[in-house]
DNA sequence: GTGAAAGCGCTAACAG
DNA sequence: CTGTTAGCGCTTTCAC
């Protein structure tokens, strides 16, 4: 069916030697030669198989990539990063994703190394505790984790716990002081762990005292009457929420407001991620800011640099990349009073807005 | 590096063809020996490499899918629907994106057919008049087109056409008479061209004039001036806007809302994709939807179906199949009052229109 | 029930 | 400059 080396040798009349020749080493070849092989090639729209080239000990030009899911933009935003310099570059991608199931991530592992994947790009839930990680530092195949918080591995992240606290601060100079975590039902991620520790230092400094991170569903339809309890009544409800991710603080916004409270007069919402999506909410959610496509960009060369073995002139660098994250104005988050004892009303709606 | 056949073959002290039989029949090799061979296997961990089996003739199980960009979550959650069965059935995906670009879509094709892919699962801008689907068609590569609008190929969609139809409809039953379709500038594709077309239909038959699609870049941080002199300005502005998808419809809905228009009751607004996004707006984005991640599925189904040959069973069937998109009520929409000179206002907010 | 050997598409010595 | 040949990891006759 597709043609071959062989058919494209015979057809031109030389040996397939020639032929690979004439494509991998065009210069070493007669340019007559030359001529009439490509001629044959064009003639039987000949295409030389990676499979031949990879069996001969070649390099598979193959990279694995393992999300969660792509029903949080911001794994697609780092995929999108990902596959322009790969694409570029002239690798592949092979795509898996996971739910942050364990035995689909060992399945996409398995599945990956057989297929010779020169290497790894990859997001787990909890890095540092990740046993199939330590099977892959053993195997020696090369890895690098996005957006996963740890010392222990290559990885390419924002500073989650710095970003946390900077975010928070931030809520807390806006005359918060009754201000709550929320985090999605995976909350043992070492991300979401290094956020709430930034919470808890903020508050801390500023003499507030932190309260544990409150799990929500982030798939349910509603919010659970007790979250919402929490969120809305009792004089020690929160004026302010941090959010441990967009879509959760989307989820949540929606939550609150059939609940009759107003952004951000009742409520203040900062999220986490930065998704372009968020900027086109009303009120404009605002968010800590992951930069998602660079830190997929910044993970390819790392990787492709240990894959390559141009990694030795980084290996000085450290293990771990952080890129800056930034802070999001957005109308979710408004001043609050001295007068600190404000109950939900809805009599007026606020001003909305307008855009800095 | 990786352990090969050879290597289990010399461990458990059998010639690598009994290894192979253990893999791949073992009830035809002698239980004793299958034991040995296993515990080899185990030990070096050992996986057959798909190399090798390709190389021999044998089918990839890879398919190749070309999805124009990930920003836009249409494509993730089709993915999401290819991913999810191809990956139950023990097929890898190899993902390519093409930002709409013919090189690129070219190239990924190649590429894809270079990996020797068992078929295509793809999106293209145009696919009537594409000239490399007509080269799959010689070559005999399969392949599934997904929310491409033709009758020429296989494909999987919505009806675009009635879709918009219904949609637009749905406005006219609002009132609305002065309604404008919005296009992105990749307003050439088919599905483009199909939901104008349903979208004059449903104009003409209420008796008004359809317009051309007003274009509208999609990247722009500000809907551009002559936009929006078009959507606010002269006698004649539009009351409502059917978007040609719901990510346009949230640019222009930020557009609009800078412009210090409010949404619905200044202007209406109908998106199309039926994002899950849209409906954490507020107000929530009315939409047509697509089932995409049935779409994704359904797609995915169709491939392997013709790919295993089980296509003959199904080859009574239509080339297309066209899944039943649903309107998605939301608070973008308001109906109008008869007395249809409304000027915009801002000087008293609507009352937000509570959930259903 | 097991082994030897051929061959899948290709590259890389090594000859000529 | 070109051809011959071996071999990459595997499956699959065909003998034994």
């Amino acid at each position: 069916m597709t043609p071959t080396i062989k058919d494209v040798a015979a057809h031109a009349g030389f040996s397939i030697a020639t032929v690979s020749r004439a494509i991998n080493a065009p210069h070493t070849v007669n340019p007559v030669t030359l001529d009439k092989v490509r001629q044959s090639i064009d003639a039987l729209n000949f295409r030389p198989s990676p499979l031949g080239r990879q069996l001969r000990g070649e390099r598979t030009r193959l990279i694995g990539v393992i999300l969660p899911t792509l029903a949080n933009p911001v794994f697609a935003e780092c995929l999108q990063g990902i596959d322009e310099l790969a694409s570029a570059q002239g690798y592949r991608l092979m795509l898996m994703t996971t739910q942050y199931d364990a035995d689909r991530e060992r399945h996409a592992i398995e599945t990956l190394r057989e297929h010779r994947v020169e290497g790894l790009i990859l997001t787990v839930a909890d890095a540092d505790t990740h046993p199939l990680l330590d099977e892959l530092d053993r195997a020696g195949l090369l890895y690098v984790l996005m957006h996963n918080d740890t010392v222990r591995r290559p990885s390419v992240s924002v500073d989650n716990r710095l970003a946390a606290y900077d975010g928070v601060r931030m809520l807390i100079a806006h005359g918060h002081r009754r201000i709550l975590m929320l985090a999605g039902t995976l909350a043992a991620s070492d991300r979401a762990r290094q956020r709430h520790l930034g919470y808890s230092q903020a508050m801390q400094q500023a003499g507030l005292t932190p309260a544990p991170a409150l799990e929500v569903d982030f798939n349910a339809e509603e919010l659970s009457p007790s979250v919402l309890a929490h969120l809305t009544s009792g004089p020690n409800r929160p004026s302010a929420l941090f959010c441990s991710n967009d879509l959760l603080a989307m989820v949540v916004m929606r939550g609150l407001r059939r609940a009759r409270l107003q952004i951000p007069h009742d409520m203040s919402i900062l999220g986490f991620d930065g998704l372009a999506m968020g900027e086109l909410l009303s009120p404009a959610l605002a968010s800590i800011c992951a930069p998602n496509r660079a830190i997929g960009c910044a993970a390819w060369q790392r990787l492709l640099a240990r894959v390559t073995g141009t990694y030795e002139a980084l290996s000085e660098t450290s293990l771990t990349l952080t890129l800056p994250h930034s802070l999001r104005q957005g109308a979710t988050i408004a001043a609050i009073s001295s007068r600190d004892d404000a109950t939900p009303t809805r009599t007026s709606m606020p001003a909305e807005r307008p855009f800095a």
